[in-house]
DNA sequence: CAGTATTAATCAAACGTTTGCATTTCTTAA
DNA sequence: TTAAGAAATGCAAACGTTTGATTAATACTG
């Protein structure tokens, strides 16, 4: 008795009323007077009465959680996210449940299986680096839960994503570059088999062949987890090039500040020797010196829409809504590592 | 019959069995015969049953779900907890579903009733700065739903803790501070109603003390909310005194980070004139220049303790394990920023 | 062989809601 | 006065499991 929940049967049977009644009462359902529904009310607050909601989903089918998959959540660009589904889930009424990939396939699997064991109302996911099919994912088409993408997004299945434009994002830093004088820019890739750090490719060498300068490939560097250390790795190799470059766009920002100390190392000045340029805006983009220029993707912005898009499907389920795609907007945010003396863009 | 959820009954009828037979078979019951629980499983695969945990839930009267609520997800220190409270729950089989309080107390308390309705098995939290007072928690300790408190605790409440020490931390980073030669050091607290703010207030006060130097309250600098802006304004305040200080200790990195900007710019040098010492470890004070001295929080080891020590206390519920506190060893991690020439504690 | 264990499976209730379909009571119109 | 409609409430099944109590069938013991 001390923790002993209070069910809306205690409730009944203190008023003398069904449980139905009671249960409508508690919805301000109109078929219940007014009067009734006012005591309800007030009885229930009184015996500290909370509904189970796990009861409620049981009967409804359907649960107000929206389980969320991310690489890791310790990672600046997912944690933004995240706290951007959850500012829009709670002012919705939605929960969030949260699993890392740790970017294993393995893994990813085991947590669609979860989800659908919890009846999750909807999914947001993005893609474990090692995943290249995505048939675990199939099953919540069948099972008629919606699935939003972002960043990170498989085509070969029919479902939601928000994404920037990786492409036009690359390609606008790397024309930035060369309006600012640059040359000979070097590119530090992502892993090519992610769909993202490819077109990001693409948008850099669009943006060079556009400007007549040759495509050298000893220019871009490929790196596999884009860390501060592959950043630094990457960068010593380049300086060493018999033709050093004059610029870098890296994949990330935490590629560039590896490239940005080992640059200052070794006695090269930036931006007037080198131009550096991340992808992300992280934080840390405005700390170090000198401040990097770099892409803002709005990962914020990216949670809130990827949570908007999701509950609108969860909501407006029997409508079918076809899958769409919401490209966001990115910023480039100039700052020093690329702010040379004002020169025309031939020398 | 599309997206129709094959349930447990299906089974039962397809194998002319009792649910309660299906039921104990997916348990591994030994009370079913081996040759039948084989025969359960493969069908249960062939048909791609999945058990429905909302109803299991109810049933069982408990769910798998953790709770946790932090003040904000896209804060370093806390998404670094998450993770690790994940990381361990997914090991254990427990969901981890997550809110953010936003610092407010109104929030708090609203989602502490989210999670009574949703019947939480534990719950992890850092209360909101606006907390003073803990009764919206209380609720659970008589629906015997273990919580654990980390980082900012409460004591008026039975329930465990996970914390550092930071009265500890604090003194050995001032105590360093000395033994590098500072005799005037400067400390930029944050909100002192906070009791791990004032916990590092006071390891600084002691230690200063304890080495015979004088404490000079106008080398306290109250914050409120620790940013960069804060520890820059504070750090210009500093820097104006008639007797300028010659090192800093921030009550967080990001006040250091704030403070070692401004102290360059006024072409001050860190640590010959000023050493500037902060709090928490975090990525960024690898990258700024010189790199940061500061006390390692360990948030990750943090998330998985209080993760593991929930777990535990969901899984003895009848033992009624009374509340734990554990403190987490910090690291004093010495970098540039206080690094000075070699110099006998007397100069 | 009677009696007792042992094994394998079933029965039925319960968890706390929600909801379609009655039922009751009261108005109102004819 | 009666039929019909509206308003307020009740009945009972259902959601998909789990589990204590029970039964049926088989094996074992003395």
């Amino acid at each position: 008795m001390p923790g002993a929940r209070v069910t809306i049967k205690d409730l009944a049977k203190r008023m003398n009323l069904s449980v139905s009644t009671i249960s409508r009462a508690l919805h301000n359902n109109p078929s219940i007077g007014e009067e009734t529904t006012k005591e309800v009310w007030s009885l229930a607050k009184q015996l500290g009465y909370f509904p189970n909601s796990v009861a409620s989903n049981l009967r409804r089918r359907k649960t107000n959680m929206i389980g969320v998959i991310v690489p890791r959540i310790d990672i600046t660009f997912h944690s933004h996210v995240i706290s951007g589904v959850e500012e829009i889930a709670y002012k919705l009424g939605y929960n969030v449940t949260i699993y890392q990939s740790k970017d294993s396939l393995e893994r990813e699997i085991a947590i669609t299986s979860i989800l659908q064991t919890n009846m999750v109302a909807g999914i947001i996911a993005c893609l474990a680096l090692e995943t290249q099919n995505c048939s675990h994912f199939a099953r919540f088409n069948s099972l008629k839960v919606p699935l939003v993408f972002y960043d990170r997004v498989s085509n070969d299945l029919e479902a939601s994503k928000v994404i920037i434009d990786d492409f036009d994002a690359a390609f606008r830093v790397t024309e930035h570059l060369i309006n600012t004088g640059c040359k000979r820019i070097a590119h530090i890739a992502g892993c090519q088999t992610t769909s993202i750090f490819a077109s990001r490719l693409e948008g850099y060498k669009a943006a060079i062949l556009k400007h007549n300068l040759p495509f050298d490939p000893n220019l871009v560097c490929c790196a596999t987890d884009l860390s501060y250390e592959e950043g630094a790795r990457c960068t010593r190799k380049l300086i060493r090039l018999p033709e050093i470059p004059d610029g870098i766009f890296c994949a990330n920002d935490y590629t560039a500040i590896g490239a940005i100390q080992v640059i200052k190392k070794n006695n090269l000045r930036i931006p007037d020797d080198i131009s550096v340029a991340g992808f992300s805006n992280y934080p840390v983009s405005t700390i170090i010196e000198p401040a990097l220029t770099t892409i803002d993707d709005r990962a914020f912005e990216m949670g809130k829409t990827a949570a908007r898009m999701l509950i609108r499907q969860i909501e407006d389920r029997d409508v079918n809504i076809a899958s769409e795609t919401v490209v966001i907007r990115t910023d480039l945010i100039v700052r020093d590592s690329t702010r040379r003396q004002p020169v025309k863009a031939e020398n």
